[in-house]
DNA sequence: CCGTATCCTACGGGATACTG
DNA sequence: CAGTATCCCGTAGGATACGG
């Protein structure tokens, strides 16, 4: 019965079932690693201090976050604002295109939950 | 003015935000690497036979997919089933555990392919 | 076809200390 | 507070070859 659905799925697959792999690898590529998406998430609920962001990440080395900060700066996923106050403060905030991740967080999060209840047994 | 909303930040951050962190780097810690996604996207979308998988994902050596697919099997991701044809043939197929990730791959698929658009300056 | 076995390396990431 | 600078390391992952 294996070979019969072997014909079928032949058949099926075509699409642009390439494509999609494709999509899925390129968003891969750009959101990998441990920290890009909780970095986003951090700022994108609020979080603008680099004491702040990295105080709601748990985990997270001031070395880390400085570097992702400054890619997600360099490619426009969030701004970086320095007030000249005494001592200088530092600002970040996302950007529109840093929001377009919210699907993909919220999802995550939400697997992660429910996840956590199925290993805890329940909620 | 960034002194202000810096108040306002901590009276409105509190809530479960911790919680939610934690469960998006519980799901990133599951979901981590090149591979594991691209792997369940290709099973669940039908492909069985371990040619199949691997030509369904552009840059997948078999020693890669190897590895993966006997981890996803350990955690209960994938079945195995061999059959005693000749020569012998495997089919991997997915669970419903696995298919609990489909919200973060169309997530994902559809965030890679927007963003391709706005590479490529539309679709 | 279905993988395993080697070999190798780039780099993601941790720890720690230090500056403006 | 807001980072940078070093040092160091494990391992994810690539290339290649081979076995059942």
């Amino acid at each position: 019965m294996h070979l019969e659905k072997q014909a079928k799925k032949i058949l099926s697959f075509p699409r642009n079932q390439a494509e999609e792999v494709q999509a899925l690898q390129d968003t891969i590529y750009v959101i990998g690693g441990k920290w890009k998406l909780p970095i986003i998430n951090s700022i994108c609920n609020g979080n603008k201090r680099f004491r702040d962001i990295q105080r709601s990440i748990p985990g997270i080395t001031t070395r880390m976050l400085s570097r992702e900060l400054k890619e997600m700066e360099l490619n426009k996923l969030i701004t970086r604002t320095v007030y000249a106050d005494i001592p200088v403060s530092v600002e970040y905030e996302s950007t529109d295109y840093c929001k377009t991740f919210g699907p993909i967080i919220l999802a995550m999060i939400d697997w992660g939950k429910k996840h956590k209840k199925k290993i805890t047994g329940k909620g």
